[in-house]
DNA sequence: CTATGACTTTGCGCCGGATCAAACTCTGTG
DNA sequence: CACAGAGTTTGATCCGGCGCAAAGTCATAG
């Protein structure tokens, strides 16, 4: 993208900030707008009729979200939540077209990210289907550092809070049950946490868990 | 699409037939083709390192399939068979840009085939987190039904031959758990079922197993 | 017509993980 | 500083569904 391109598209952007636990859009809301993350973390889920959270991916910093219309929707399929403080800017959605037909790349990599998020969930399917809940939080444990972990000494630290109820919702399973793998895996030095805070001591071992 | 637009595609197309059980393309395969399915039905799965199967969706007829430049990629992420026999038009994936452009609604339609079947992923991620075995088998017979269930009497039929080890693997479970249930409703007259066939007797009470 | 392989059924025992219950420990706030 | 609310830990119990095993049934090839 050239300079001048870069400068056309932020003069159509505001800038928002959402402070940790805030609604940005909800699923089946009229897409209006949509996002690209610069600071922060998003929290992606669905919610079941009968009031159970899903955790369906995190959003880290530089990507796109909210582009229903990279899915050729109308409504937001999900609702997304800041998962920390964020900062965040916005376009009104009927400035997609545009952005796709004059911006070389623009479209190209938004369907990439859609491409990217799906396989992703079908990892997320081929892991709920065949793998034990240990394996599944073992590797999403890994994930999460992987993918913006923040370096502390010689661990590494989720980049932004997170609680067990929040690991069982991205594994379908109970707050109970991760809480007690924490602590086996605390234990045994494999991980360090602290309230909403996790640290991976020992990777290579969690990778071993997760049966990879 | 006009008269002379349709001539123009069909004349980059050629048509392929592909026998029940055939593989169409493999999960990495380099994309050099995509596809329209005119008859049968098409089974999409992946396969995990320990070589469990997991079947992720189900193409009807008039789909585009293997469209891999949808989202943004250059391989197929998922393998794709004749669920039964199946009649197929094929292109270069190298002219998708150029229909892209030429096409007014190819884009658009595409894009939102992806949007379709990525809520459904996430439809079956919900299911798998929060929902028991019986409630998901459950709920994918009545989805296997409803799109493109052939009415026999009273009854409705699923469109394609299905084993319990394809339905255990859509819904992540056990051939054996699957048949346990089958025979259940069998008995109380919910479905009927042949070697391969299922025809559904009582869509309203499986809605309620269903837990909906 | 029979044989072989693919698909299905059913019984039994066990265990991973959910559910229920209760106490404990942080952290921010008035 | 104390209190409230949010997050975490741990124990006890129970059961849905898996693994294992074996036999039964259907369909097609030869």
């Amino acid at each position: 993208m050239g300079r001048d391109q870069i400068a056309h598209v932020l003069s159509h952007a505001t800038s928002q900030m959402f402070h940790t636990g805030t609604p940005i859009f909800h699923e089946g809301d009229e897409a209006e707008r949509f996002f690209m993350l610069l600071d922060g973390y998003i929290r992606v889920a669905r919610t079941t009729a009968d009031g159970h959270q899903v955790i369906l991916l995190h959003v880290p910093p530089g990507q796109l979200f909210g582009i229903a219309k990279a899915l050729g929707r109308t409504t937001y399929p999900a609702t997304a939540t800041a998962a920390e403080d964020c900062v965040v800017l916005c376009w009104q959605t009927r400035l997609w077209d545009s952005f796709v037909e004059t911006l070389p790349g623009f479209g190209t990599a938004s369907y990439r990210t859609t491409g990217e998020r799906m396989s992703e969930m079908q990892n997320t399917i081929l892991a709920m289907a065949t793998q034990h809940v240990e394996q599944r939080v073992a590797a999403s444990l890994l994930r999460l550092v992987q993918h913006g972990g923040k370096k502390v000494g010689d661990a590494v630290e989720i980049a932004f809070p997170i609680t067990r109820q929040n690991i069982s919702e991205m594994t379908g399973t109970t707050l109970h049950t991760v809480s007690r793998l924490l602590s086996a895996w605390e234990r045994e030095g494999v991980v360090d946490s602290r309230r909403k805070r996790i640290r991976v001591l020992d990777p290579h071992r969690l990778l071993v868990l997760s049966g990879a």
